[in-house]
RNA sequence: GUGGGUGUAGCUCAGGGGUUAGAGCACCGGAUUGUGGUUCCGGGGGCCGUGGGUUCAAAUCCCAUCACCCACCCCA
């Protein structure tokens, strides 16, 4: 018996749940104003759908870091590592597409990868996923782009750099992977072990390279953005005026890519400085052709995903999460033994619109006064014999450490006042 | 998968072969038998991550293992 969570879990515990309440508030607030409405996927899926979605084209990695598992009845399952493929699922079982366009959902929950931890890396990680379906346009990227700023400026969260880029459309993929298999084949070796890999199997992420002597070589290149087709410049274009004209700072990034094929066009990160390595909060991009792949009808989309644990950290860097939740209005000190039922169905009765909290055993008022104070209690009612003969409660204000009797039936008037 | 760091009380951490393992915070009690926060006094709490080894003797040294942290790698 080993207690102690899993490797790469944790527990959310009382002390930060608000904080967890705080940005689904904040989420329901900023993306429903905008008619994006939420979406619940279960967390697992038939393994197929993320195969389709994510797994056949991208690298091994990906498959690996999946956490698959066959159930009794044999079906392969699979939790899973992001919300797109599983709400994309659930938009083409129930004919969402007939529902006036564009269709735009949310979510926010935990998924799963299998991958090694560090700072704002779990296995268990949550994210906020945000789909827009069913408009080519640039508008509804620059309208998903602006949601997903303006949700982490809602947060709180100065410092923001949006980067925005495009992988242009398929034909641009094919011929600026043919570009790059070109230009760096004969200085193939050079390169590390993990780019010539990349560059047999999916040339552009070699762009992705960390390693400083790939860099220095890819510098020399032109990037995705130079070789786009007119037809994804022209996208690229409108999506950078719109978040010019609304006012939203953003940077061209030339070489953002993506691992996987469904990918296309309009791709983008934001950024936040000061956590550590893994600094993206949030990235997604266009995915025309996806929901094809799932089995519905021809559906343009783009989406994005915001994870949870790296903005939470980025919060609490910028000091701004939210404080404790506040305490009872009242807490009842029972100070005889006949005074313990007394508070505890006093309490029930309160409670009906108030938060009340008592003690479960005969306090002195020394105790009991001290309990009310830890627990953050506005006020504090004490009851013993006296109280009872005279049909009332001794009602302290903690703060100023004014009282007076109360008769039990004017207690929560008086605990309203203040 | 790779490298480095750290595992001692609920939390943060001291102690680096030799009595009965310590501090601060937290918790409980008392000073105060019907009045909190501050203060003072006292108390309960420990397989020193786990397993093996060296030694007269291991929290301390060695090996292994597990976990956590940071970074690399990777990142849908």
């Amino acid at each position: 018996m080993r207690s102690q969570a899993v490797k790469g879990t944790y527990d959310v515990l009382p002390d930060a749940t608000p904080t967890w309440r705080y940005l689904r508030s904040t989420i329901e607030r900023t993306l429903g104003r905008a008619g994006v409405r939420e979406i619940v996927p279960p967390i697992f899926e038939h393994s197929e759908i993320f195969d389709k979605s994510v797994g056949e084209s991208a690298d091994l990695v990906v498959q690996k870091e999946m956490y698959r598992f066959e159930d009794r009845g044999g079906r392969s399952l699979t939790l899973r590592p992001e919300f797109t493929a599983g709400v994309l699922r659930a938009y083409v079982e129930h004919g969402m597409h007939t529902l006036p366009s564009p269709v735009k959902l949310w979510s926010l929950g935990p998924a799963f990868r299998a991958e090694n931890v560090q700072r704002g890396r779990y296995r268990q990680f949550h994210q906020v996923n945000c789909e827009i379906l069913g408009s080519p346009g640039p508008l509804v990227d620059a309208e998903a782009i602006a949601l997903l700023h303006d949700l982490l400026v809602a947060l709180g969260l100065p410092d923001l750099r949006v980067a925005l880029g495009s992988v242009g459309d398929p034909e641009d993929r094919d011929a600026y992977n043919a570009y790059l298999r070109e230009a760096l084949e004969p200085r193939k070796h050079e390169l590390s072990e993990t780019s010539q890999e990349r560059l047999r199997l999916n040339p552009m992420r070699v762009l992705d390279s960390k390693n400083e002597q790939d860099q220095a070589i890819v510098a020399e290149l032109d990037a995705p953005l130079d070789r786009l087709g007119d037809a994804a410049r022209a996208h690229l274009d409108g999506v950078a005026q719109y978040l010019s004209d609304w006012g939203i700072a953003f940077d061209l990034a030339p070489s953002i890519v993506r691992g996987l094929d469904y990918y296309r066009r309009t791709a983008f990160e934001i950024h936040a400085e000061g956590i550590g390595a893994q600094s993206a909060l949030a990235g997604g991009g266009r995915y025309d052709g996806l929901v094809e792949s799932l089995g519905g009808p021809p559906t343009p989309g783009i989406g994005w995903a915001m994870g949870v644990e790296r903005v939470l950290d980025a919060l609490e860097g910028a000091g701004k999460l939210p404080g404790p939740d506040a305490g009872p209005n009242v807490f009842l000190v029972p100070m005889d033994e006949t005074a313990i039922d007394e508070a505890a169905r006093l309490a029930r009765d309160l409670r009906s619109d108030l938060h009340v909290q008592h003690a479960y055993v005969k306090r002195n008022p020394g105790k009991g006064l001290r309990d009310a104070d830890r627990a953050g209690a506005r006020y504090a009612a004490l009851r013993g014999e006296r109280e009872r003969a005279a049909g009332v409660w001794t009602l302290k204000h903690l703060a100023s450490g004014e009282q007076r009797e109360v008769p039990e039936s004017e207690l929560r008037t008086a605990v309203l006042e203040d």
